[in-house]
DNA sequence: GATGGACATGGAAGTCGTTTTCAATTAGCC
DNA sequence: GGCTAATTGAAAACGACTTCCATGTCCATC
């Protein structure tokens, strides 16, 4: 474990969001301690690989990450407009997955259930036009630039 | 509707599992009727669009597109190994879903529901090492190149 | 049949998140 | 302190996908 890898797991805590590696990187600079975009993919690679991070993918296919804050598996609903973000239970679909995968005799199977839409404080801005996920309005008002 | 968006969705059609528009575009290429990449992706955009085509992503964020069928919201069960794929009920998520959004007070709640598995032809084979989706052994036997 | 405009095509070039490369640095151990 | 294996990170490569834009095709109108 080096400072990098922590500083990334510190900086992911002080999120309670699903942020990108970019964005990850970008607050790590702001936060004075440098660390190589390269590591930042690395170290995140390896959070979700071990299960302390959950991570989505937005609708172009960009990869966010949230730490996980208790142990197990979790899925979210997010806000398409603000980025907001919350576990949902969702023990009916992992039934639901479970019961479906056995009965087709699939072995080994696996799930991808995510959830979006405009959250209450979103829905009077009304900005739903086109955004594809996090690009239009973020975090209520500030726009994330996201220039690369 | 031009011949080469005719073209697209015959060839869809002949395809009963999700195939990627690059592998569409060499169906066409070996089908002799030639397309352009360029048009393929836009063909494929406009069906989907219009929900003639279902899409998923795979694990390497490529999008896969299945025609679909009948009338109506699909979700579908598809093998890691061979790219084998089936529809599956999935009416207990859509009810979950909602309510999870409501509930929430979000508005304009979508969702995203993929199930991945190995099927039991593809068990025995137990080529389930790495395979990120299809980069693997395909169709049970024919390696599928997807080389560019 | 000619004409013009709206729309589709497709090769080339660009975009952009992510991965790979590889030389330099660092962590951890004797 | 010295040694070795792992980590770092700038630069380059990668790859799916989009955008540009010159050319082509359809079709209503004259
Ligand atoms: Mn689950
Ligand atoms: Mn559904
Ligand atoms: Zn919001
Ligand atoms: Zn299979």
């Amino acid at each position: 474990m080096t400072w990098q890898r922590a500083a990334v797991l510190r900086v992911l805590g002080g999120c309670q969001d699903f942020v990108s590696a970019q964005e990850l990187h970008a607050l790590l600079e702001a936060a004075g301690r440098g660390v190589g975009l390269t590591t930042v993919y690395r170290a995140l690679r390896a959070l979700a690989a071990t299960g302390r991070v959950d991570v989505v993918r937005d609708d172009a296919g960009e990869r966010l990450y949230r730490r996980r804050v208790a142990d197990g598996h979790r899925h979210y609903l997010m806000c398409r407009c603000c980025g907001r973000s919350q576990p949902v239970a969702a023990e009916v679909v992992e039934e639901w997955a479970e019961r479906v995968g056995r009965d087709a005799g699939f072995a080994a199977v696996q799930h991808t259930v995510e959830l979006t839409g405009i959250c209450a404080l979103c829905v009077p801005n009304a900005d739903e036009g086109e955004p594809p996920c996090r690009s239009g309005p973020a975090r209520h008002g500030e726009h994330r630039t996201h220039s690369n």
